[in-house]
RNA sequence: GCGGACGUGGUGGAACUGGUAGACACGCUGGCCUUAGGAGCCAGUGGGCUUACGCCCUUGAGGGUUCGAGUCCCUCCGUCCGCACCA
């Protein structure tokens, strides 16, 4: 017989032609006659960004969830599964930076790439949808939910503190301040206050935290965002500055400990600082603490070894429950992000206040009494645990501190001195970026009327081109002064553009939903659309959006929801993060010299075996390490089946008659024996095995199953039917499709002659999986030691005997008394002797 | 420091609700075929003892619950991730 070669590269090409000419993957709008909304499934995974070329890692999330959308298409679903570029960003612009080239050019070039990928991967993909966040046809929208949430009061301008690099003239991510310095020019980075525009996500940090406990997403995700949104339950307590007459709220979660507070302390931020001490002699002092702490790195200041610093502010605040006057003093400890940016200070229960207390010679003072806990001084203090109240007031002493928590908060409330609160760690979000390659701000500034929306009917503001992308004190766009001289579309006098552009985050909040309807160009989606497709029914990606991407797009469903723009509140019911691919334990860097490249892949194994490896190689949800070995053992499995199935076909001579798989399952796979029972068996173990596996993501059984399967086949080849053999290899080819669509196809038609992805998923039939006898094992105090063949309907007395009668059970009973017998029928009988 | 995940052969990993530990694959060893093979096929492969039937040990360490624990509970060790002066 003629040698036969699994040729990847003459089969992959020719089926993806079929699909792209065909529009295999492409869905309508409009529901088919009769369709149910369960009939629909979306499943998206999350969208590149087009750098360079895709690496391994877009690999994994893409044959995870092709595996996905494959599966609900043969589950009787129409699946939805589109494709897009989050195309506006930084190392565009960058790259635009230090070569010239425009960053819609290079972008391009890069999503052209992608595509061209994406196809030799047979990825099922509507490309009928296919978007790029960078395009006006896009942003335009984007621009139009801009200004939704503007109307409502959800975008909003203030004031905010920025890095700047006084030698590069601009304003620096966070990311880009190396020890508080720039990561470019080395300058010492200085904070700057600007206008900035935010959108007020924490209208909705209640929501976004009780809300996750409604979707199927991993805890790990969902604990992620509960402690970014960082709930605390507590108080708010006002305290009083007597000599200039100003209430000082704070926020704390211990009003327990509030007899205990010794002095206060505001964060060098805090606006009243400079003003608390101005004409005073404490003002020098202060100014120069401040100056020094806020030009200070995050991780600098935020260092838990450093020694508490601050300076006294030569002003006091009275205590509320005791009419106390206690010292204020201003220290970097205190965040003004968090609370209200001052803190009442109660040292002998909170480590941090000790520490300062410490340092400056304060009062400790004891309200709550306790067991010391380590590391505490000779008093036991500080004190953060439980127990009643000493030293506080005769109302609450005894008192345990948890019930007089309550009761000091309803004193306060009384008095309108606090009341009880909850306050959030999660902050508004900062989408202001003095950047050229992002979405435009649809807002000017006009002299007369202020800041002014542009109106919906003149969207989109189009990105201008530019000659200099190089950042100079403002956005690169500040220079291009055509684009920035408008007029003001209230009064129709001189106005000015907003020059800032969108955080990339805005964009990619909301392109699931654009995806249902891509081409409108009416409006951003229709209701229509949204209702036959959304929410997404599952999503994949990556761990590293488990807290921005993923909270903001349900910010925005949220806030859209609330406007009347949809009619849900979570966009992706479902979530799957995958895990890394790494290589020789490490991550994979050009710098390493480790990078193993999709496409070369491809190119030498063909995208079959480099999806299926990638599959096979672990759980899809953890870190794998990419063997070339192991890469090669799956290439080596897929050529055995291809090979089987064109040396099958050629046995089998044509077509099989219609319907021939009838005669393997049901009535029909009664009339089987020998080894052409044993062999449809295996098959519809594999099919229950496969079926399973794709529910749970377990992708890498799923192909083990597989693998046994054409053992099976392998191993029996000369002994069976020509069509049992033909069923095996068919159905091994049919469950295999999710993961190799090319050969799983090619075999398919071999053997059968049709398309497999216009066959139903195979149902595994429950007579097939059951057999007449199965292995029961004999256990003598939990001690495996004999098997024996039981039949199925054996009850437990007939299987107790039969455990009895087994020959290494008896050597081991040797005439000792059985004290208890354990019968757990389809598995075992455990017999206990004393 | 707080929160989370994880720890199984030489390697990647299997074992859904406690019930035959090591499926499947890589690697390795031996054999067949071959001019040759880095192609293909067959067999073996956790450790120890035994001619053999078998027996003992083994899921990071220690303890516990149970007829029975990789799986459940406690303590410890180690690895990875997230947050980190959040009042």
């Amino acid at each position: 017989m003629a040698e036969r070669h699994y040729d990847p590269s003459e089969i992959e090409p020719r089926w993806q032609q079929v699909w792209a000419d065909e529009h295999t993957w492409e869905v309508s709008n409009q529901p088919l006659e009769g369709e149910t909304s369960d009939a629909t499934s979306y499943v998206l995974e999350m969208l590149p960004y087009p750098s360079g070329e895709p690496h391994i890692g877009h690999l994994k999330k893409y044959a995870v969830g092709d595996a996905i959308a494959h599966f609900h298409r043969r589950t009787g679903h129409r699946v939805l599964h589109p494709m897009g570029y989050d195309a506006f960003g930084l190392p565009a612009e960058n790259h635009a930076i230090k070569t010239g080239v425009h960053p819609r050019d290079s972008t391009a070039e890069s999503i052209a790439s992608f595509q061209r990928q994406f196809r030799s991967w047979g990825i099922s993909i509507d490309w009928s949808r296919e978007l790029g966040t960078h395009e006006p046809s896009y942003y335009r929208w984007t621009q139009w939910i801009f200004l939704q949430l503007y109307e409502a009061g959800l975008a909003y301008r203030r004031e905010a503190a920025v890095k700047w690099c006084p030698n590069d003239q601009t304003v620096l991510a966070n990311e880009q301040v190396v020890d508080g310095c720039c990561e470019r020019c080395g300058a010492v980075v200085e904070v700057k206050q600007l206008e900035q525009w935010f959108l007020r996500i924490t209208d909705y940090a209640e929501r976004l935290l009780s809300d996750l406990d409604g979707i199927d997403w991993p805890e790990h995700v969902k604990t992620m965002q509960r402690n970014w949104i960082g709930r605390s339950e507590g108080a708010e307590v006002t305290f009083h500055c007597e000599e200039l007459g100003i209430d000082y709220p704070v926020f704390t979660t211990r009003p327990d400990t509030l007899f205990g507070a010794t002095f206060f302390v505001m964060a060098p931020e805090h606006p009243d600082v400079l003003r608390l001490v101005e004409g005073t002699e404490q003002e020098q002092a202060v100014r120069d603490y401040v100056n020094q702490t806020l030009t200070e790195s995050g991780e600098e200041r935020g260092s838990l070894e450093k020694q508490k610093t601050g300076v006294p502010l030569g002003r006091y605040v009275v205590n509320p429950v005791n009419g106390e006057r206690i010292p204020m003093y201003v220290a970097d400890y205190v965040l003004m992000e968090y609370g209200t940016g001052a803190i009442m200070a109660v040292p002998g229960h909170d480590e941090r206040d000790y520490a300062f207390a410490r340092a400056y010679g304060l009062p400790i003072r004891r309200v709550i009494e306790g067991v010391p806990d380590q590391g505490a001084d000779a008093e036991g203090l500080p004190y953060v645990g439980d127990g009643p109240l000493v030293g506080s007031h005769p109302d609450f002493d005894g008192m345990g501190n948890r019930e007089a928590l309550r009761a000091i908060v309803q004193w306060l409330d009384r008095e309108g001195k606090g009341h009880a609160s909850v306050n959030y760690r999660l902050r508004d979000w900062l989408v202001s970026r003095q950047r050229y390659w992002g979405c435009p701000i649809p807002m000017v500034y006009c002299d007369s009327c202020g800041v002014v929306p542009v109106p919906a009917e003149q969207l989109p503001v189009i990105l201008p081109d530019i000659e200099d992308y190089a950042p100079r004190g403002r956005s690169p766009l500040a220079g291009a002064e055509d684009w920035v001289n408008t007029e003001c579309p209230a009064c129709g006098g001189k106005a000015r553009r907003e020059t800032d552009t969108m955080d990339t985050f805005v964009d990619s909040s909301w392109y699931f939903l654009r995806y249902c309807d891509a081409r409108n160009e009416e409006a951003a989606w229709s209701a229509q659309a949204l209702a036959m497709w959304m929410p997404v029914n599952q999503y994949i990606g990556g761990v590293e959006h488990a807290i921005l991407h993923l909270m903001y797009a349900r910010f925005f469903c949220k806030a859209l929801a609330d406007l009347g723009h949809l009619e849900f509140q979570e966009p992706f019911s479902a979530l799957f993060t995958q895990g890394m691919v790494t290589k020789d334990g490490a991550k994979m860097s050009k710098s390493k010299g480790n990078v193993v490249s999709p496409a070369s892949i491809v190119e030498r194994y063909g995208a079959d075996t480099a999806r299926c490896y990638i599959l096979f190689i672990g759980p899809p949800d953890q870190d794998a390490d990419w063997s070339d070995e192991g890469m090669e053992g799956v290439h080596r499995f897929l050529a055995r089946l291809w090979r089987l199935a064109a040396e099958t076909a050629e046995r089998a001579d044509g077509k099989p008659e219609p319907a021939f798989e009838e005669r393997f399952a049901g009535p029909g796979g009664a009339a089987l024996e020998g080894d052409d029972l044993e062999l449809a068996r295996k098959a519809h173990w594999a099919i229950e095995k496969v079926s399973e596996g794709m529910r749970r993501f377990a992708f890498n059984t799923a192909i083990a199953a597989v693998m046994e399967l054409l053992n099976e086949c392998s191993r029996m080849r000369d002994s069976l039917d020509v069509d049992s053999l033909r069923f095996g290899l068919a159905t091994a080819a049919s469950l295999l499709f999710p993961f190799a669509p090319h050969l799983s196809s090619e075999v398919y038609e071999l053997l059968v002659g049709e398309r497999v992805w216009e066959r139903p998923w195979p149902q595994a039939d429950p007579d097939m999986l059951q057999r007449e006898e199965y292995e029961l094992v004999c256990q003598v105090n939990g001690k495996l030691r004999d098997r024996v063949q039981a039949p199925s309907d054996a009850d437990e007395e007939q299987l107790k005997a039969l455990c009895l009668a087994a020959p290494n059970v008896q050597a081991h009973l040797g005439g000792h008394e059985i004290v208890k017998e354990i019968v757990v029928p389809g598995r075992l009988v455990n017999l206990v002797v004393r």
